[in-house]
DNA sequence: AATCATTCGTGCAATAATGCACGAGTGATT
DNA sequence: AATCACTCGTGCATTATTGCACGAATGATT
């Protein structure tokens, strides 16, 4: 019988198109590898890379088994999400993702707090650029920001998201108005076409707290949610007294199904949901300065 | 990530309900598996079995998985079988199987010249009680009499199987007559109801040579396939003169689909289709002694 | 009650897998 | 043409896994 663990070298190999960067997605030294590679091959008498000079390349006897490595895989990870979700310590590892500027600007106290409770649980923040895949287990909690998170993720939906159009006090009148703008927005985005006669893109970014801070900066004026600039509270950055509808985007508390009954899970996640809805009004736009 | 190998001992220690065995069908030591297993549970935070002093007892976790288990255990089967599908090599083992008098009174000799002709060509016969699961591969081709074989297999049908009844000339006279029957016939068969009046089972056998032997030594008369009687065609076993329908179950040389363009097996699946053939009047009854 | 056949866990030695460090090959850039 | 950055394979030392042999515990049989 074939090793089960060889497909998921296999699928790493298949995924990355070389040796060094599966092992690296692996967390093992690239020979390995290239070992298990070369043995499957062997044990099956089947060639299933190329070894091309930039990598490893599938052959058709590869992309015949990827497809089904694949639903192999995913079945790998429920089952490690079924056994983590009876897992009933309060002790082990935790892995969370966030936006990082509601880490950075809204939770790090709480964190702080939550560390002193439990001690034993070893928390491991990911707030990375993109979204991290809960059902593979690159994260057991998600804070997101989203309209509607997908049904196999459950949680509590803490406050709708309000915006305000903000500017810095330093930034100076002219007949065009500067936009901060989204790297996705190829042109002047609609609430500044609404709002302004005439607007122009100054800069653009792939972060709200480099909108933030581009705003304070001085460069222009930008649309975001209210609770990073409120919950700063920088006085030379002011929220414009024009209104923007509410919108349908939430800020959401998620976990996998499978692991609604991890109880460190749940307690972190209980903990995390009571600290941010007492954040409610910052997320609602209620605490702006103008 | 959790070793995907991991659950193939586990599924071994379910089914098994203790480490010991678990091992003789993974083919470790036993101490390999009790370290796995407690690994296993270790690194998950979760208990999946109560060790009781007749063995390994699965708790609720672990039947919260075995499902899981066992829709992986196909998977990998599934892709265990694409590849070996792939293998165009004309060397290497093959797994067979068919009942053991086929193999005995019908087949010996064309193995040897099998073997003749592709001497890198591993043959591993399986001719033991119960029928091999083909989708497993704890069997690459079978020769089974059957009525119709499952989807999932594909081959050819050699012939249609010819029964007769049988019996010794050493089989004295007497007024009721003494029936060989099968272990799963509680009362008398229908065959012997309608060809005689008076009849009752002498002896019950689970295998067809065992009854062919009943017969020979005269312990009563048997409804048999007729290629086993008269292809040993001893003298003293002879059909009578009474006419059976002919069985719908047939003769069949199979394979699994995913093994199709196999090169080694296709090979040998063909050679033995073809010596098959040529004893086709044999199945159907014809070289009968009367 | 004593023996026997099971089960399983564990220390120790043999075996297998892995990481590391090096060199070779290829392609892009200077 | 030379350098650099990137691939990968391989010998060797280290580390991890496994098999073996033993003893303890349980339950059945004598």
């Amino acid at each position: 019988m074939i090793d089960w663990d060889d497909i998921r070298f296999f699928l790493a190999v298949a995924q990355n198109g070389n040796v060094t960067a599966a092992a690296r997605a692996l967390n093992v030294n690239h020979s390995t590898v290239s070992r298990r590679i070369a043995a499957l091959e062997e044990k099956h008498g089947v060639r299933l890379f190329e070894r091309i000079p930039s990598g490893y390349e599938m052959t058709s006897a590869a992309e015949d088994i990827y497809q089904l490595a694949l639903e192999l895989e995913a079945k790998n990870q429920q089952i490690s999400r079924r056994l983590f979700g009876q897992d009933s310590r309060l002790q082990g590892e935790i892995n969370l993702t966030m936006p990082h500027d509601i880490f950075e600007y809204s939770l790090v106290n709480d964190f702080a707090d939550f560390k002193e409770q439990q001690p034993k649980i070893q928390l491991n923040l990911c707030v990375g650029q993109g979204l991290k895949n809960l059902a593979a287990r690159e994260a057991d909690i998600a804070i997101r920001l989203t309209p509607a998170p997908p049904d196999y993720l459950i949680g509590k939906k803490i406050a709708q998201i309000q915006h305000g159009i903000y500017q810095s006090i330093k930034l100076e009148k002219s007949n065009s108005i500067p936009i901060i703008a989204w790297q996705n927005e190829t042109q002047v985005p609609d609430w500044a076409k609404i709002h302004f006669e005439n607007a122009h893109i100054a800069i653009r970014v792939d972060d709200l707290y480099a909108m933030y801070c581009a705003v304070k900066a001085g460069i222009g004026i930008a649309r975001m949610p209210c609770y990073l600039p409120d919950t700063i509270a920088n006085e030379s950055v002011k929220r414009l007294p024009i209104n923007i509808p509410l919108s349908n985007w939430g800020v959401w508390v998620l976990s996998h199904v499978d692991l609604r009954h991890t109880r460190r899970v749940r307690c972190c996640k209980d903990f995390l949901t009571e600290r941010l809805i007492h954040k409610k009004t910052y997320f609602e736009g209620h605490r702006s300065h103008y």
